[in-house]
DNA sequence: CATGAATGAGATTTCATTCAT
DNA sequence: GATGAATGAAATCTCATTCAT
């Protein structure tokens, strides 16, 4: 096989910090409880990962590019004739399923995006603004089609319905089925 | 007057707690940080809170009342006439109002209302409650007034409205114009 | 009395400082070992002092101005009129008897003042050298006496002095009747 | 012939060794470091030595022996009729020689000499002993000879004379010039 | 009311050491 | 012979909390 044991060490190590990073926020974020959920000691995470910084970076970029696929498979699948209102809807609703996935994956980008005190010295910024801006373009696409309030500040309306999705992340985990009927919503309220 | 010196500090306390709370969270804030910006020694905090928590719960409970003072004001300016769609809006605007006023008073709410962890004990969670339920009620009023979709769940849309304003607050302090034009788009973008 | 509690405490770490950095070295010192000779806990140092660093700066500090009133009191005894070779004399028996008093004040300026690595953020390295200088006057100005070699390079034989008698501080503690005797010996040795 | 390939790089671990012992001490010392330095990662080397003591032990018996081996040569260079001023001057340039020698071999005697703690269990302190025992005997001659105070306790003039020198080697490496002056001035010093 | 001094638990990080491969 | 991966103990430092003054 290709994925060497360092390679699963890794995973496991990313995984168990998603959950606790959505969950407790940096700060309150203590690497005994990461390494225990990955089943290691302490220690043992320095063999991977080189600070606690470092480790919020790759769990930052690798939830932003596990939504990034969804939201493109999501888009490529509409087809390229499809309207700006059609495109920010299907986004809308692959962009709540990555959220709402496994929380190892998805819901980490929810609280921490907001962390960039934190972020500063590693790449993942890069990968929270590709991102940001990809929404950019959809938010504006809906504009021209009065999907969306014409006159409004693109940046402003994106951050808003960015922000409505995020605020749907809680305690409890919903099912796909739950996760759908929000998007609904969410779709019927910013796209009527 | 009757406003102790012990009442004037626990205000500056209070202010200081409520700055340091919102700009890095419950467990990235020290009560160190706290007592300097009050003007006071680290153990003197004691005498007026009996815990990093209690304290926690009082500048919630502190920036929740404020929140709910603005907007009931705002209500009552536009008497007991208006519609559900101007009664939303107004207190949409009146929310953001709090929400961007001097960070001492109103953006504590913001971070912090997503910690339930740590309110557990208190009586804050009353108060959230509380005003989360005058939202209820607000939303519910504009859906029958077709100001919001009417078949969509009302908790979900007050979530929903109460994230995206959330999310415009930042590390840069806005100003009452930004803020009002903000509240246009949100009421441009919910109230179709 | 003019000395409170901290300045007590303050010196029993200084002194429990002392002793371990000169037999450990800094890097071999832990600070719960000084800890403990002082009589407090770990986090107890952190109160007087902001880190190891800066106790090693005071460490050093202290007890370079140790040393050097030692010296400048027994020049004072030779009275003014003394030869560049008494002074010299008189100045290796004061040092001498630093380096060997009490291993809590005089012995850490051996081990430690060969590690300027750590001290560079300090202010003790100012002390070092002006300690240093002293002794570079006392040295000329018994090369002028003839009591040393004249040609040699002043630094150079300063060095020299000053190594051998840090060589003589060793893991037992002598007697004074044993550094008068090693004084003996190293005024011997350079001042025929 | 017959060096094998763990010869090698059992002598490439010693390099480093030493020159990391004698620049940060034996507490200061990462074996990670040392590692590096032979090209190396940090498990092979415990194929090679049983322990950070254990490598400590011979890389100041390695480099005990090579200084032993310098003056030795000195020595020999100077006949059997030469007189023990003579023979001390020679040891005293060779001893200079070998410890500002490219730092892999030399220096590393200097700092770790006097750290009698860790070579407790391993053979080095026999070759140590050994050695300041051969200069014991070259400093009782030369004060038979009037060359050196003949009154003085010979092993407190021997420890004189080598803590004097190696208060020489310092963080900037000496060009074989500048030894030999230094040589020139320790000899002028206590050889009057 | 407030401060000064101390505590003890917990945080991140480093490091010598082990062992399967 | 050498590496990769993990361990466990110890290091420095932070912090909520206590309590005598």
């Amino acid at each position: 096989m290709t994925l060497t044991k360092a390679d699963r060490t890794r995973r496991r190590i990313l995984e168990s910090a998603a959950t606790v990073f959505a969950a407790q926020g940096y700060a309150g974020t203590s690497l005994r409880h990461v390494a225990d959920g990955a089943g290691l000691q302490l220690g043992s995470l320095y063999f991977h990962f080189a600070s606690k910084d470092a480790l919020l970076g790759e769990v930052v970029t690798d939830a932003v590019q596990f939504a990034e696929d969804r939201v493109r498979a999501a888009l490529e699948a509409r087809g390229s004739g499809a309207t700006g209102r059609d495109r920010l809807s299907a986004a809308i609703r692959a962009h709540l399923q990555a959220l709402h996935e496994r929380s190892e994956r998805g819901a980490a980008v929810v609280r921490i995006v907001d962390l960039p005190r934190e972020l500063a010295a590693t790449g993942a910024r890069r990968h929270v603004r590709r991102y940001a801006q990809s929404w950019s373009a959809l938010v504006e696409a809906a504009q021209r089609d009065a999907g969306l309030p014409a006159d409004a500040d693109t940046v402003v309306v994106r951050n808003l319905i960015l922000g409505a999705m995020r605020a749907t992340v809680g305690p409890r985990q919903l099912s796909p089925a739950q996760v759908d009927s929000v998007a609904d919503t969410v779709i019927a309220l910013v796209l009527r």
